[in-house]
DNA sequence: ATACAGACATGATAGAAATCATATGGATGA
DNA sequence: TCATCCATATGATTTCTATCATGTCTGTAT
């Protein structure tokens, strides 16, 4: 099976940079969306204000990945996109990135394919957290991404929503 | 904003249908993708056997939905399609699923568009499933949805991951 | 009208993980 | 070399939720 992943990076390849200084918003929830925004450096977390103050992290965008990529089809952001570091972003009008993606089939196809396993991938880790023990959630996750290098076993905490200690406790009942 | 989310539906309509009984599979995990499936009536299960033995449901795709959207672009099958009740398939060798969408542009936009929606949907619902107490994942779920009617409540607590007491009980706390 | 299923509701108990605390080892940079 | 940061590691305590049990209410079908 050939992959064109990433072909519709191409896209934003004349797109205009925009620098981002961290803590400034690259967009806030209810502006009009314009533009579609690929992260070229740094980091932008979407967050979404909560109505008892606490806002959710709902993705943090790094270097070629897109911001927002629903808002394609919305009149208004759902969410804050807001710079974790100094960041820069390529901008392109919301109508030439609608009209490239018409033109360009190997484009739709590579953004299809994109979306359709980063919907697998996600289906897979609700799944894993819906698990009630840390035991389960490790068994799944293990058996999805295989063995971890050394160093990266607290990312994986992480990912299957459970605190570094439980983990590494899980870890050493499987090695006695 | 127009939104053109089921053109892609279109691709099946000439597609023949495929009978399924309860129990029997639509592919199994490892078979070679020669189809693509959209689910017309019943509910067909993905699921993955665990190396513990017990399988993980990754989805359950019921009328009008596609089944495995990723094996679009790989070679075989990750997880296993069983039906959970009598179902009835339309099936379209992938080959001419491709060739549509990429001589279609409405068709692969509206792809697009349903996979970015989704996309949305599942960070939310992860970020609410990775929140500790059950009154925090019910706070973020009705700020993304709302106050469901009543025989929905149900349903929140198996989105959100507790147990139906559990959320009965936060339910109770906030009437008093 | 009655029976039944499923949602709603709540108490008691057990179990699991978060949290707090503390310690070690390896890598990195001043 | 030394200081620092971070992943790894583990013990003690607290907090929360699952589970089990039980009961009410409402809509629907007979």
């Amino acid at each position: 099976m050939i992959s064109i992943m990433s072909v519709w990076l191409n896209i934003f390849d004349t797109a205009p940079i925009r620098k981002v200084a961290k803590g400034a918003a690259v967009f806030r929830q209810e502006h009009p969306v314009q533009f579609m925004y690929l992260v070229r450096s740094g980091a932008i977390a979407l967050e979404r204000p909560m109505k008892d103050g606490v806002p959710l992290t709902l993705h943090i965008a790094t270097a070629n990945m897109a911001l927002a990529e629903a808002s394609l089809f919305a009149d208004n952001y759902h969410c804050d996109a807001v710079a974790r570091s100094d960041a820069k972003v390529a901008s392109l009008p919301r109508a030439k990135f609608l009209a490239f993606i018409g033109d360009h089939p190997d484009a739709a196809l590579s953004l299809i394919e994109i979306h359709a396993k980063k919907v697998q991938a996600q289906r897979a880790r609700i799944e894993i957290l819906r698990l009630r023990r840390v035991a389960d959630r490790l068994n799944a996750w293990l058996d999805f991404h295989g063995e971890p290098v050394k160093g990266e076993w607290i990312n994986v905490a992480e990912q299957i929503g459970v605190s570094a200690p439980a983990l590494y406790r899980e870890l050493a009942k499987r090695r006695s």
